[in-house]
DNA sequence: TTTTCTCATTAGAATAATTCTAATCTATTG
DNA sequence: CAATAGATTAGAATTATTCTAATGAGAAAA
């Protein structure tokens, strides 16, 4: 197995499956729990939160910050920006050469750019 | 008192004292209820949840997500967007005037945009 | 003014999200 | 193939936040 440095164990092997079969996708820790269960995939919940974490430190998942109460990842790691709707906890992506943010001011002193989010928070109307 | 609907108890009087004492601030549940406690302010950290909740309802707050573990609040409730460092937890203002997001693509059908939201996320280096 | 009533508010207890760590498993080395 | 070292899993623990029963404050009645 691929990973880089991660060993390939039978329940990371099934959440890849779960998480990389189709297209990209946004989950929750607790959504992807779900899914495993749905599928037969036995896995506690604990190892889907250590899994998603490990995955994000290796650069194979992002982490999309946009719910206090909850913590979203997305297969996608290129760039891009969201759409966050806020009634049904739902992320669509907005492409990164779509939009542009101009107009930031030098960091402070001693700090580095490390990454710009933009979330557009949508409510039915 | 002034506040649109809430009754202007002990602990909500002593808390906009700290809140809008000086000029802006960041701060979190824990961080203003230590602050709080340090200025000999008697207050469960559930009634500064409910109250920092209140006020942000009450459109005297606003919540700023940056962090999953953790709710910040800003007393500034206009236009703009923020820094976030991410070591130290901490927030700095951009002021709305400097930044500009173009190329936002329409809403999905029967949604409407309620805010924009830009975090630069930045590291020590 | 005092008393009663109603509804807002407080804060201890409960819950939800996430992390920690002891037990277990896997790979590697001799 | 057995022993060892270190990674991994998942139940238990922790942390952040919300819930709700008890309390407090204002309004209305006496």
């Amino acid at each position: 197995m691929r990973l880089a440095g991660l060993r390939p164990t039978r329940q990371r092997v099934e959440l890849v499956g779960l998480l990389f079969a189709g297209g990209h996708r946004h989950m929750t820790a607790e959504s992807l729990h779900a899914d495993a269960l749905a599928a037969g995939v036995q896995v506690s919940l604990a190892t889907v939160y250590n899994t998603l974490n490990q995955f994000t430190g290796a650069g194979l998942l992002r982490q999309v910050v946009v719910d206090a109460a909850r913590s979203y990842f997305d297969t996608n790691t290129g760039d891009h920006q969201h759409f966050f709707v806020e009634d049904e906890g739902m992320l669509i992506d907005i492409p990164g050469e779509e939009i542009a943010v101009a107009g930031i001011p030098a960091p402070p002193k001693g700090m580095t750019v490390d990454r710009v989010d933009v979330v557009v928070r949508v409510k039915r109307s």
